[in-house]
DNA sequence: TAGATTGTTAATCGATTAACAATC
DNA sequence: TAGATTGTTAATCGATTAACAATC
């Protein structure tokens, strides 16, 4: 197939044509009248944009469980992370290997850093060594913290980070088993639906958006879809 | 603290107070004018509503390195996540023991599942078992799972399914970095900034966003917050 | 009563989408 | 040329927010 429509394309990602034609504008024009697009331009186009075809060398910290699992997720080669070292300071751990590579000392965190021009750090460590390992990094010349510790860090300006919570993808699945159930003490409603007029028939697009068939992937239709069927909108950051 | 006003929570969390009274007004009438909101009382309405009240029980299914971190994290039980069971299908890793819990094997569990009302399954196996593994804890009557392999699921109606890419916030953050660093071929600037006037106009203000020193807490006032300070919605799902 | 603050209406703002000129 | 499809404008839709009556 080496050209796509963008009729075609919104079909197959369930959203609107308009939309998504102008949503490709915004990287450019590189869609050709009475044609489409083509295909593999495209891919290279947004993946480029995106920052998905350069090499991002990583380091992770804290070689726990957690950080074992990360060094050998499959998803991190094939969108151009490159883990350029492990580190962890339990001289126990260090020496050990994970995922084909050696578990070097902190120590070596400033050279690793340095020598293999790492901008992009992630923090696997018990909360309590976090923020210490965050502020090392940062010295080092991390600019991009992934922190995977329940610990809120604080980094100076120009220092990115992102926390990411294991539990609020299983909060947003309760959240929704629990309209499914439709458990609520007065009578299976939950309160939305004690509420007047325009609240009620938001509390049922909702319930709708919530109780349906929301799958992992794209394309089935419009259904749930959209910002009413996100769910996390309500959710806790 | 016993009250507080719409307008200091909204101050700390960074949003504008008449969308808060908006958006709490969904959940019922729980201020009181001239007063404000009773903590107690709203985080008690809040946490009901959101189903951090109940207990459920979750069986996670296949014991590597990231069954046992998840099997370790701490915030599961606060947010009244129990581990009802952890299972494998192999017999070297039945039988050993993870977070103070015995690895069972995968047969036991229809009845762990009868048994402890789990509706919430986690599948932590390699890619090629969690489509068997996920069909099982369907028949068996579990209604949602948190997908943790990198293979899209498919699942009966009534079923939810949600998919966790541990790769997706270090997408985001290199996305970032590739700003912060203005490598673009041309003169440092993206594509974006070769479009015609009211895109140039959005990219700066992406750039903006992207640039800027967006923490993973809240409340540090306005910029960086917001639709378009949210980069995942260029973010391939 | 006077001051404070909610809950909600109405105005504003921005995002989505229908429509269509441009053009392959 | 006729048909197809993009890129963009203008209309529509929905979300955010200013303003304020209700009321503690």
């Amino acid at each position: 197939m080496p050209t796509v429509s963008s009729e075609e394309l919104a079909a197959a990602a369930g959203v609107n044509s308009a939309k998504l034609r102008k949503d490709f504008s915004y990287l450019g024009s590189y869609g050709t009248r009475g044609v489409g697009y083509d295909v593999e331009y495209l891919v290279y186009q947004i993946s480029r944009e995106l920052g998905l075809t350069q090499d991002w060398p990583v380091v992770i910290v804290g070689i726990g469980n957690l950080g074992h699992a990360l060094a050998n997720y499959g998803g991190f080669a094939s969108r151009g992370f490159r883990v350029a070292a492990l580190l962890d300071a339990d001289p126990a751990v260090v020496g050990s290997t994970a995922a084909g590579l050696p578990v070097r000392h902190m120590d070596e965190l400033e050279e690793i850093v340095a020598s293999q021009h790492v901008s992009i750090g992630v923090i696997t460590t018990p909360p309590g060594a976090a923020q210490q390992v965050c502020d090392r990094l940062v010295e080092a010349g991390v600019t991009s913290i992934l922190n995977f510790a329940p610990t809120v860090l604080t980094v100076p300006d120009g220092v990115d980070v992102r926390k990411v919570d294991l539990s609020i993808e299983l909060q947003i699945l309760a959240f929704h088993e629990q309209r499914k159930a439709g458990d609520e003490p007065t009578s299976g409603d939950s309160v939305l639906d004690r509420a007047p007029g325009p609240v009620r028939a938001a509390a049922a697009k909702l319930r709708r958006a919530a109780g349906g068939t929301a799958k992992s992937d794209a394309g089935k239709g419009k259904s749930g879809k959209g910002p009413d069927g996100d769910i996390s909108a309500v959710m806790p950051a």
